[in-house]
DNA sequence: TGAAAAATGACTATCGTTTGCATGACTGTA
DNA sequence: TACAGTCATGCAAACGATAGTCATTTTTCA
């Protein structure tokens, strides 16, 4: 009976007399005198139960330390009361803290997190009918290049699928993404009121919703300020790549005198990337503008100037699509814009006052 | 027809025609003209079938588009595919990295992972009997002081638990971790031969286990030197509590010539706590090494000296220990100690060659 | 070629719930 | 007092798979 528990050794035997098999329904139907249908009823939120019945079944519940089995309830409701969450980038710093702020919220709401990051260069559609086979709630999708396969895969979907900081053509997915247009204006606007004449752009992954947006906005602001079209590099949304973006930037002729990079990793890294040249100072000569406000952007070290995405509300608008929020009547597919703001720190100058 | 679909709206209806209702192993067995238990048999493992009927029933599943359902599969094998991560700070870099290490691994053996993150104030163990229910095939606790409860919960547990990055005196929980303890006795050493003569440490949360052994390690290493005690501060595992840290230990009577914080993200702190204060510069007044070797820590800004934690290594020895690996025999309850190593950046000034 | 051994497929019970349906108990009104 | 409505309750049939049993091939070897 020893040598053929071979899976099973790592950790404490099936046989140990404590180890309580976990009580059924069956179990705590006995124990209150009822059936089993009052005790699944019991745990049934609007469910036809009265109430002395249900106290007696809760009361046997608690005892027994009863919880219904989500698989056996997800296998006939399909809904198991996991949410999924597809990410890709993970190592980009705003992420972890979306990632816990879901799982924050989730959990508040008795759900939990699945979740899907793909192995390298596996389709993200595949994930997609895996996640839906554990039943879950709700799809959550933060891909900064979503493929059309996916899209197709997402509107026939079984349950709500939201873009999370992301845009997309179709009107038949929901999308909750901070207001990236409005906020490279907003930049735009700032760097100009601020004086700087010559601004430079870099970008993110090319083809990506975010840095697409923020650059529209922020080209088409400065055109309204009067000033050129930036200069422009790319950075693939990392550090690295921000150092390099900066790097090139003051490789050109004329140099600019403001960068905005389409998030706050590669900002950092473009600061750093100056600080390595000699002779340019932050912000007397360049100044530096990000997109998120990760943690490490409020560092002394860097003390970024960047334009906030309000996490809590774009999260608080997914679960209000994801159909969980108390808050709201649910909404039809549609992509919700959260704005977000400006917050000044070092590695810009100050703005002058408006005149009146 | 509009109106009673109060909890359905967002999404794709379920009437619609394409919406194909997954198919089941019925719909297999019929397609490839066997029986269910062909199909079931066909994706089992070591199952007793023959090479044709099973790629029989495979090409029908492929056109089918059929995976077995986990939900239905766990019900009976009490074996979901999933692997509980149950995870408390989010906010430290070093747990991303971790988080999307294990993600990738566990994809690669097909599982996926659940993670739980506690409300606020939640106690942990409660998630533990939650995760069973789902039929988690494993957990990894990593967190930053388990309770006791938590212990006597893990002891009893249906599947294997892992505490990850902690350790833990009950022989009865397997723990996988770095070698703390030499990891602060190498940079005691190392701080030793650099010419250091004051050593401080920034410890983290009390009563953390990692902080614990890198200080024993740290101040027995710097006895042996024949050092005296480190001075001491306590930073939280923050960034924030680095900085105060640093302010503190400046403002001692004899300035310390150099800084060992228990993690990365203090050790940053640390840095830029002493930048602040004019005067000091590191490493010529100061030494800085950290713990970890988080990606900022190698960013030109920081540069952090920092002792390397072998996440790679740890998260296989983990998922050997969950059973998982194809490698080994499966191991009894243990603690491993996976080795790290001094990784030296400009935070720190060059030690000279040995002698001889 | 024949018999023993091995391999394979069809049946059926089961996992722990939810849920439609039929029944029985109550309530308020004519 | 009786009658139609409510409301609560239990029974039994799913949900989609797995696994043990048993009858029936196939394979193997003398």
């Amino acid at each position: 009976m020893q040598n053929e528990s071979k899976r099973r050794s790592a950790h404490k035997a099936k046989d140990g007399k404590a180890n309580s098999p976990r009580a059924t329904a069956a179990d705590v139907a006995r124990a209150a005198g009822v059936s089993i249908s009052a005790v699944s009823r019991a745990f049934t939120p609007h469910a036809s139960i009265s109430k002395t019945t249900k106290t007696r079944v809760m009361r046997a519940a608690e005892s027994l330390a009863y919880q219904p089995n989500p698989l056996a309830r997800g296998l006939i409701t399909r809904r198991s009361g996991m949410i999924a969450l597809l990410m890709t980038e993970v190592t980009n710093p705003f992420y972890p803290t979306v990632l816990e702020t879901f799982a924050q919220a989730f959990s508040k709401q008795g759900k939990h997190v699945m979740l899907f990051t793909p192995a390298q260069d596996e389709p993200l559609e595949a994930l997609l009918p895996r996640a839906f086979g554990y039943g879950v709630e709700g799809v959550v999708i933060t891909s900064a290049r979503p493929t059309a396969e996916m899209m197709s895969a997402c509107e026939t979907a079984p349950v709500p699928v939201v873009l999370f900081n992301r845009t997309v053509e179709s009107s038949a997915i929901s999308a909750v993404c901070c207001d990236n247009e409005a906020g490279g204006r907003t930049v735009a606007r700032f760097l100009a009121e601020g004086g700087r004449r010559r601004p430079a752009f870099v970008a993110g992954l090319p083809g990506a919703s975010t840095s697409l947006y923020r650059e529209r906005g922020f080209t088409s602001g400065l055109i309204e300020a009067g000033l050129p079209s930036p200069l422009r590099a790319e950075g693939h949304f990392t550090f690295d790549g921000g150092l390099q973006a900066a790097k090139s930037l003051l490789a050109c002729d004329i140099r600019p005198d403001s960068i905005f990079a389409a998030n706050d990793i590669m900002a950092l890294g473009v600061l750093d990337g100056l600080r390595r040249v000699g002779g340019i100072r932050v912000p007397d000569d360049i100044w530096v503008v990000g997109f998120d406000d990760i943690d490490a952007s409020a560092w002394p070290s860097f003390g970024l100037t960047t334009f906030r995405q309000p996490i809590n509300r774009m999260v608080a608008e997914t679960l209000r699509i994801l159909d969980l929020a108390e808050t709201e009547a649910p909404a039809s597919p549609s992509t919700v814009l959260v704005p977000g703001r400006l917050i000044e720190r070092d590695s810009t100058g100050h703005v002058p006052a408006a005149p009146k």
